[in-house]
DNA sequence: TCCTTAAAGCGACGACTGTTGCGATAAGAT
DNA sequence: ATCTTATCGCAACAGTCGTCGCTTTAAGGA
């Protein structure tokens, strides 16, 4: 004659957010995340699973499947965990420059062992969290960007009205299209090549939207 | 006093080449890639596992892993079989409307529902094969696209000795990535703006090499 | 300090994945 | 027509994935 007991618990926040985040909630947390980054840059991303998160971190595999669900919210948790860091483009002098050096990071950051960042683009085809969460973190990224363009256009190497985006996806977008999709095993000449490119286009007023 | 019978057959064509694929193999085979094509426009790649595949066909479970080994393989032969089509690129007379043109064939193919081009990607970051079968796929469009190219250089739209392969990529790498990666809710702006600025550098000579 | 109950731990489960050994069938050569 | 053997069908298996009902622990409020 009491309440029938709930069938499903963690009705409403999905996945992290716990209504008592305190002490041991906290603690599971950490070694969960932690755990997540060490196999991923020890193994790579196919030994990630749950179940091996759970062992290696101690913490029992029902409770990372209710907290985190698979390895896309394992990942969007950690990716959120990072996007909060103080990254700021390089300030080279020219726009050339500065979009060769963010072309740079790009192209390190997709070529980099283990594939940290093909992992996490490979579970966001997965996981709706992950795609949400590397979906802000590109967002945050073009967004400091912008200065970039801003300095570009105060020095006269682009016209008034540049659509900062725009040129910044024109710049960027050739190196993950051929590391990433076409996989030709492209050096940093192609992120030279692409940064140039843009810089010539900006010139030309291509990225005028009005 | 025989030989011992083999354990493992199948041992040099890793899937999809037969030694004899005369009647029966090749029936199994046609079976086989249409219930794929099948189930990916009827349920979604999500659905799409050998186990379905199987039922759906008829054909043995066992048969379908021994031949293609996963949904990897699976994707990858019926990529390989959509490759040798007849595609063209149109010709509508200059370079911005050729590349547009093949933008909006871009767009549309990342925006279909079902997302098959998007299971295919997907399926590349988990097989081998099915990256190599995507490889082969885009290295041959992009080859048949050069002569877009071409034909604005003879046109006077671009210098002599513009690289066909890096203007396309720039022309075509941003949709890739606003619709693959960032995600954003894309429009046809993005194909045409992407298509304007790249005609935009050839003309200003931004992809001669040399 | 005590109480309520959110969250973690536990064991077992059904479903699915991929493999193996063996027998049955038929492709392709003679 | 006959024979060899590549390929398919079958059944059973271990391993993994994700879920469920229940118990235990401890967070946070009184």
């Amino acid at each position: 004659m009491e309440t029938p007991a709930p069938t499903t618990r963690f009705a409403d926040p999905p996945a992290g957010t716990p209504r008592r985040p305190g002490g041991r909630s906290a603690r599971v947390r950490r070694r969960v995340l932690d755990t997540v980054i060490t196999l991923l840059v020890e193994r790579g991303y196919d030994a990630l699973t749950v179940d091996a998160v759970a062992e290696r971190s101690g913490v029992h595999r029902t409770t990372v499947y209710r907290r985190w669900r698979d390895v896309g919210g394992l990942l969007a948790d950690v990716l959120a965990e990072a996007t909060g860091d103080d990254w700021q483009p390089r300030d080279t002098g020219s726009l050339r420059g500065d979009l060769e050096a963010i072309n740079q990071e790009v192209h390190e950051a997709l070529t980099a062992e283990p594939p940290l960042t093909g992992a996490l683009i490979a579970a966001s085809f997965r996981s709706p969290p992950a795609a949400a969460a590397l979906r802000a973190f590109w967002a945050d990224r073009y967004e400091r960007c912008a200065v970039v363009v801003a300095r570009a256009v105060a020095r006269g190497e682009a016209p008034a009205g540049t659509d900062a985006r725009a040129l910044l996806v024109a710049a960027t977008a050739p190196v993950y299209h051929e590391l990433l999709l076409l996989r030709s095993g492209a050096d940093l000449t192609v992120a030279a090549q692409a940064a140039r490119t843009a810089a010539v286009a900006a010139r030309a007023g291509a990225f005028v939207t009005a």
